[in-house]
RNA sequence: GGAGAGGUGGCCGAGCGGCUUAAGGCAACGGUUUGCUAAACCGUCGUAGGGGCUCUACCUCUACCGGGGGUUCAAAUCCCCCCCUCUCCGCCA
């Protein structure tokens, strides 16, 4: 959510933000109409809540003092206005809920503001590679898909995911369910070395949660509901870290805060049929490592650089092949000011693949949340930060499709030994 | 799930229809005192949304005592619904 105070005073900055995201630059009108109406009529109801305050305190003066004066006269007049009051009330809330309602409101509509940074484009061909590292594996050779692989070695069964649940559901087995347990564990090893506070929250979260985070009502789509609970399948722990601290306010020196947390992840991928339909490149649940910092505005953006190195650690120490993709502003999440996709080569497909996204939502997130810091007694609003530290699915299939040797056997990287008992390949059983 | 107790500012805690502009304390901040620290004393000290203006200041209004609704001229206070916490009981990985 931006700050309805910097619509007011700067609107052509936001009119051109939402235009360099492909959105409707008029939202901003439709909001400022709705805004000047909602403070006028906030105006006179503020002014008939004064009067009525006023009356009534000479009311209960005159009857405590016993003092004179017309009591009966002085009441009708004061539930005469309760009542302008009480249609006023009406009025306000109907606009309020169309301006800041945050289920219906614009305000809640309109984007974050893509930093200076953030390349200009619509296009996905507008994003920029920053850099890429590791060595493609070689060509002459056939290289499998993960899904076969992994069926080939009979550690992962899309058809038995399918029987327990549908499909876009994997099941793993053997050395596969390992690999996956390994991976997390890796992963937060790595983080929490690195400084990153673990935590275990809950996988469900309540409205408020996800309409703080920015997932409802925008996004509703594309979460699991729990029929007639107000409940929902987290789809990343983003979420609850996110909101860790909202409504609070933190003092300054607790500030950075780093979190990670390892949670299954929950998407509906509503709109996505068609795409990736085989293996666990898109499906309903997933595991994932989430980074999340909450810090100082000052230095957001170059903690964003700092978190994008640390999920590189990751790909680093398990000898993926990535590059690192800053998205142009077309490409840009709805809370996110500047995002750094990490995509992880995919030989099989012979192109990279998004498996971690770095987004600085700067205040965005904080002022939705209420989640402040106190500096010098003041009261601002940190910048939060999130990013997959990675994501385990795609890490895993990946880990199978560059590990391919002729023999059919899977190289493990060296940083997962420890993790699997020592094992340093996988081989059918 | 059942019974009971409770939810008030950063924290503790009083208030239970009008004298609340939410007492008092702690913490914090500023000052006095002091060789320094501490203590003592004085002062400041919630959040949000409006309006005014000589516009980082200042003045002023409104709302907020877990959330929502209601009663009343007037609600932290009375009534209803919901949420959460604690204690006991039941069930349970």
């Amino acid at each position: 959510m931006l700050d309805i105070k910097l619509i007011r005073s700067n609107p052509d900055l936001v009119r051109s933000a939402l235009a360099k995201r492909g959105d409707d630059p008029a939202k901003v009108d439709r909001l400022m109409a709705l805004d000047g109406e909602f403070r006028q009529l906030q105006q006179q109801l503020d002014n008939l809540r004064q009067e009525r305050n006023d009356r009534s305190k000479q009311i209960g003066a005159i009857k405590t003092e016993r003092a004179m004066g017309d009591v009966v006269a002085l009441q009708e007049v004061v539930a005469e206005i309760a009542k302008q009051i009480k249609a006023l009330e009406q009025q306000v809330s109907t606009i309020e809920s169309e301006r800041k309602n945050p289920r219906t409101g614009l305000l809640f509509q309109i984007p974050n503001i893509p930093d200076e940074s953030v390349p200009l484009g619509l296009a996905e061909s507008a994003n920029v590679e920053i850099r890429r590292w590791g060595t493609l594996p070689s060509n002459g050779f056939i290289w499998l898909p993960h899904e076969e692989i992994g069926a080939n070695l009979g550690i992962l069964d899309m058809n038995r995911a399918a029987k327990l649940a549908g499909t876009r559901f994997v099941v793993l087995k053997g050395i596969g369910a390992r690999l996956e347990r390994a991976l997390g564990n890796f992963m937060l090893d790595l983080h929490v070395a690195n400084g990153y506070t673990e935590v275990l929250p809950p996988a469900i979260a309540n409205e408020e949660t996800l309409t703080a985070n920015g997932n409802l009502p925008k996004f509703q789509d594309q979460l699991f509901k729990l029929e007639g609970l107000p409940y929902y399948l987290i789809p990343t722990a983003e979420v609850p870290l996110t909101n860790l601290y909202r409504e609070e306010i933190l003092e300054a020196d607790k500030l950075p805060l780093y979190l990670t947390a390892y949670t299954p992840c929950f998407r509906s991928e509503a709109g996505a049929a068609g795409k990736d339909t085989k293996g666990m490149i898109r499906v309903h649940q997933f595991g994932k490592v989430e980074l999340v910092k909450i810090v100082h505005p000052d230095n957001s953006f170059a903690e964003l650089e700092a978190m994008v190195e640390d999920a590189e650690r990751v790909l680093q120490a398990l000898e993926l092949p990535y590059r690192v993709m800053l998205l142009a502003t077309g490409d840009l999440g709805f809370n996110s000011a500047k995002t750094y996709d990490l995509e992880v080569w995919f030989p099989s497909q012979g192109k990279y693949r998004e498996i971690s996204s770095c987004s600085n939502c700067t205040d965005f997130q904080a002022r939705r949340g209420q989640t402040r810091f106190r500096e010098n007694s003041t009261l601002r609003f940190p910048h939060t930060l999130n990013g997959s530290g990675v994501a385990i699915g795609r890490t895993l299939a990946a880990i199978l499709e560059n590990g391919q040797r002729a023999d059919g056997t899977i190289k493990l990287p060296a940083a997962l030994w420890p993790y699997l008992g020592g094992l340093r390949e996988i081989r059918k059983e």
